[in-house]
DNA sequence: GATTTTGTGCTACTTAGGTAGTTTTCAGTA
DNA sequence: TACTGAAAACTACCTAAGTAGCACAAAATC
């Protein structure tokens, strides 16, 4: 029991980003908690189990999970979601119930906590209360999604581009974060483009002094030159 | 008092379509709707006031509403949602309670019922386990979100253009709904384009003879023309 | 009923970005 | 240390779709 307790102080601690979590005391905390397993997926893993996100709700601990569509004609991709510590799969299946035909690959090897839905959902009953924790994180995912349209719509590729490294630049390190280490091809399904396209901006990038790669790694050593390029472009927020 | 039972009534018929409504009994629907004040907005106006969805919340009983996006340098338009009878303004809001940048105008007059934001909070408080209707309109309106940016990216013009044909169909009288007396620039606008790209289309289909113009109006003369053509782009679910 | 505004149809032009293919680089591993 | 496969770099090409402009018709406004 000891060991659990200090389980469940580890996940209260790294998992203190995750808004299902959010204001709630110990006694609750754990109550919830005790529902979950703990999993590992090991890295470059499909889930591909159409029916999984059914019957099992998960949180991610650490590693990152891609959620993404397939077009089967053309075999291109888009990333919806690059999710990581604190983000739930699957979102949808949770809010209604109803399948959801979506990919999500791991890019790490990830550590999950896996709950069957009907226990969360005989929890949720209970604590009915803690809805609103789970609105605000789906608030937090459609906002995402509106900018993500509005992006497409508005911007071309290289602002979209220096837009997605701005975003995941760390405020206090002003280091690449999370986006860091993928290829172009990732890069690309981010923004909705593809490599060949991604690849020809990061060449004008890396000219104009803003950004070093090397294979599989990109980092920024000029942030200005890349907020200027989006003020030009009318495009800062 | 008895007139405002048959306006309950009324409410409760106009409103069988609203997810937030949805598995009430009628006290409870009652308490809920006492709290409203029915309103009407005149056609073709824009609601700017950015802070009023913040302190109120709106259900649509009659008429349409876009909620749209601009890019104040190309002046461009994209419309996220054409909200009708049933739907919520505004939904980010009420979800996470942060400032929504976003842009409503009326296509119709509109009739809603709108209630000050906190007095709606305080009925969830006492009603936690009406968050689930919240939450399941919350989980269709990001699925629709989620349809939108794959359309995009996977999707040409004309197939998107179809697409959107066809989700507005209705499916007993297959007669066009919602959109039908739409120019051709606010249709681009629903789909992501621009009024002459659209136009071109359009006149295309005309050629194919599955539809039929007029100005502001649209007919779906052959539905099984539009269905082909999505088959072949094998675009058709 | 005259004038203005708005929607539609079309033409001609431009271009960003998608596509295809080859070469080079690099990391893992046999 | 050589082999292999993936990622990256670069070139050449193509086209869907955005842009600009104009003419005409239907509505709306005066």
């Amino acid at each position: 029991m000891k060991n659990k307790d200090t389980d469940y102080q580890r996940y209260r601690k790294s998992l203190s980003n995750c808004h299902l979590l959010e204001n709630m005391d110990d006694l609750t905390f754990n109550s919830l908690i005790s529902l979950f397993s703990e999993q590992t997926w090991p890295k470059n893993t499909c889930l591909v189990d159409e029916n999984r996100f059914l019957c099992k709700f998960y949180i991610i601990i650490s590693g990152r999970v891609k959620m993404y569509q397939l077009d089967e004609t053309s075999s291109k991709e888009v990333t919806l979601f690059l999710l990581h510590k604190g983000d739930f799969m699957d979102l949808f299946c949770i809010l209604d119930g109803l399948e959801h035909k979506v990919y999500y690959e791991s890019l790490d090897e990830v550590k999950v906590l896996e709950v069957p839905m009907e226990n969360l959902h005989d929890w949720f009953r209970k604590h009915p209360e803690y809805y609103k924790n789970l609105l605000f994180y789906a608030g937090k995912k459609l906002r995402t999604m509106e900018n993500y349209i509005s992006d497409i719509i508005f911007a071309n590729i290289s602002t979209r581009l220096v837009k997605l490294l701005l975003r995941n630049v760390n405020k206090d390190s002003k280091n690449l974060e999370l986006i860091n280490d993928l290829s172009h091809k990732e890069i690309a399904y981010l923004i909705g483009s593809t490599r060949a396209v991604v690849n020809r901006q990061i060449q004008k990038l890396k000219k104009s002094g803003s950004i070093h790669t090397s294979r599989e790694n990109l980092q920024i050593i000029d942030l200005g030159i890349l907020i200027e390029f989006l003020k030009k472009e009318n495009k800062y927020e």
